[in-house]
DNA sequence: GGATCCGTTGTAGCT
DNA sequence: AAGCTACAACGGATC
């Protein structure tokens, strides 16, 4: 009698309700089930799958360590692997936490439980709240205000489980852990930002520090807008903790924990900008996946407005340029090549070539864009992801105002934040306009052609021309979304007439 | 049911 | 230097 205790986004011993329940069982197999069709590098990059495996090496130590059991990683499709195990009776029973929206994994785990209805699926501890009760309180919220109320209605979330004291003695299996090189990866990259390094250990050991940063100070008084973009070694603007959340290397309920014991300490800031406000943005992202369902990565949907976004040639060729960090402008360009170097930018670099892709430059469709973060960010997360692309491209409820674009090019003033006079973010990740002059190093294409020389920068040769001029395409940019905007109005007003409408006609 | 308020992060130009 | 305004104006929640 062996029970499998599959772990899916809970890459941990805290607050895992499937490894709890599994103290019960009279053999355990700890699983993870590697998906090569997830982890393609088209699809995963390689950063991103080193966190992965990180974290899995961790977790078999931490296993071993403390309960002198070993996971078992078997490369294959999940459904198939999970089928094999129970055909060759390595194990008669499987627990494990379902899925809170994401939808190829809710479909996965309905085939799980149809194929074997001796499973046990338990409610997930990947968000603060229990999913479903939240949602028994109405539509979710699509704003912070909202999230903050939906809090207080449903209260302090469940304290994070403790991991099990002991377990039963895990099945016999050898099992190897996959390598970068064995799923195909060949551009091994080894430093992530700030050093990140997958797993629960250097997870929890990393939340600790956080939160201990400047005797908690740091913590309580966090602002997200407050912190710059232009960062990528030395002491992390953020927390960084986002990659050990969406892998479950660190439970969101223990992050909650560790940052409440902080703000008991002193005063604190608020959401939406706080610490908890980041918590609950993810908490919001979920919700709203969760309530949308499949819809909510599509265009159109309920939350998305049908916006003409370009898709010719020219567009692919924008999207390639943009992709690879070759736009011209070197807020983006550096962005983008650290997002593919390091695994992560911070959320102001992320709004900046958003805006950039979608409404305010490229008018390339959201879609793309969030495919790119999909394979390349450390935390990466489904909703999330979707959620803010959403919002940054102008098209659902949560997005600010359409016409408000954010300007490629850093000022003192900019809500980018970004406050680097020498250029050192650009030295760092387009470093082939080091030599240019410090106030030209956002906006090479204005800088007299004899600093341009003395730097050996060569405009459209060595270093790109702006792939389009900022100021004269946001503008059309603007209007032309102004115009689906008011094309969307009409066909709905024709299809379901309303009060306005019989108002405005007579 | 209509009016009003407000939303984590716009920018440029002015005082 | 912080704070105002113009630009052009969405849509969900609330009263």
């Amino acid at each position: 009698m062996t029970t499998a205790v599959w772990f899916r986004k809970n890459l941990r011993v805290h607050d895992n309700a499937a490894l709890t329940a599994a103290a019960d069982a009279k053999q355990i197999l700890p699983l993870f089930c590697l998906d090569p069709a997830w982890a393609t590098p088209v699809t995963v990059g390689p950063n991103r799958c080193r966190f992965l495996l990180e974290s899995l090496e961790d977790l078999d130590a931490t296993l071993e360590a403390k309960y002198g059991a070993r996971l078992h990683v078997v490369v294959g499709d999940p459904e198939q692997t999970i089928a094999k195990l129970f055909k060759e009776g390595t194990v008669t029973d499987i627990v494990f936490e379902g899925e809170v929206c994401e939808p190829r994994e809710l479909e996965l785990e309905q085939r799980i439980m149809k194929a074997h209805p001796q499973a046990t699926m338990l409610p997930s501890t990947h968000l603060l709240y229990d999913i479903d009760e939240a949602l028994t309180k109405g539509n979710p919220p699509t704003k912070m205000p909202g999230m903050v109320k939906l809090a207080g209605k449903l209260g302090a979330p469940a304290k994070p489980l403790p991991a099990p004291a002991t377990l039963p003695p895990t099945a016999p299996v050898t099992c190897t852990l996959p390598t970068l090189q064995s799923l195909g990866y060949d551009s091994i990259i080894k430093d992530a930002a700030y050093g990140v390094k997958g797993g629960e250990t250097s997870g929890l050991s990393r939340l600790r520090e956080q939160m201990g940063r400047e005797n908690g100070s740091w913590a309580r008084a966090f602002e997200k807008p407050k912190t710059t973009p232009a960062s990528w070694a030395g002491d992390s603007p953020t927390t960084l903790l986002s990659p050990y959340v969406a892998f479950g290397c660190v439970s969101a309920r223990m992050f909650y924990a560790e940052l409440k014991q902080v703000y008991a300490k002193g005063a604190h800031a608020q959401p939406p900008t706080s610490l908890l406000g980041q918590l609950y943005f993810r908490e919001m992202s979920s919700l709203l996946g969760r309530f949308h369902g499949a819809s909510f990565d599509q265009q159109p949907s309920a939350v998305c407005k049908d916006i003409d976004w370009d898709a010719d040639a020219e567009a692919a060729k924008r999207l390639h340029a943009w992709d690879e960090g070759r736009t011209g402008y070197p807020l983006i360009d550096a962005a983008m090549r650290q997002l593919r170097e390091q695994g992560w930018i911070h959320h102001l670099a992320r709004h900046a070539v958003a805006c950039f892709l979608t409404r305010g430059d490229l008018y390339v469709h959201w879609q793309r864009g969030r495919d790119v973060f999909d394979r390349d960010l450390l935390d990466a997360d489904w909703a999330i992801n979707n959620f803010n692309w959403l919002a940054l491209s102008g098209v659902a409820p949560w997005s600010p105002p359409f016409f408000r674009v954010y300007n490629p090019v850093p000022t003192v003033t900019s809500s980018l934040n970004v406050r680097d006079p020498q250029g050192l973010y650009v030295d760092r990740f387009v470093p082939e306009l080091k030599g240019l002059p410090a106030k030209h190093k956002y906006a090479p294409w204005l800088a007299p052609l004899s600093d341009l020389n003395k730097a050996g920068v060569k405009l459209g040769v060595s270093y790109p021309r702006p792939l389009v001029d900022h100021k004269t395409r946001s503008k059309e940019n603007i209007a032309r979304f102004k115009e689906a905007q008011r094309r969307a109005k009409e066909a709905k007003e024709a299809a379901a007439p309303s009060s306005k409408k019989r108002k405005a006609g007579a």
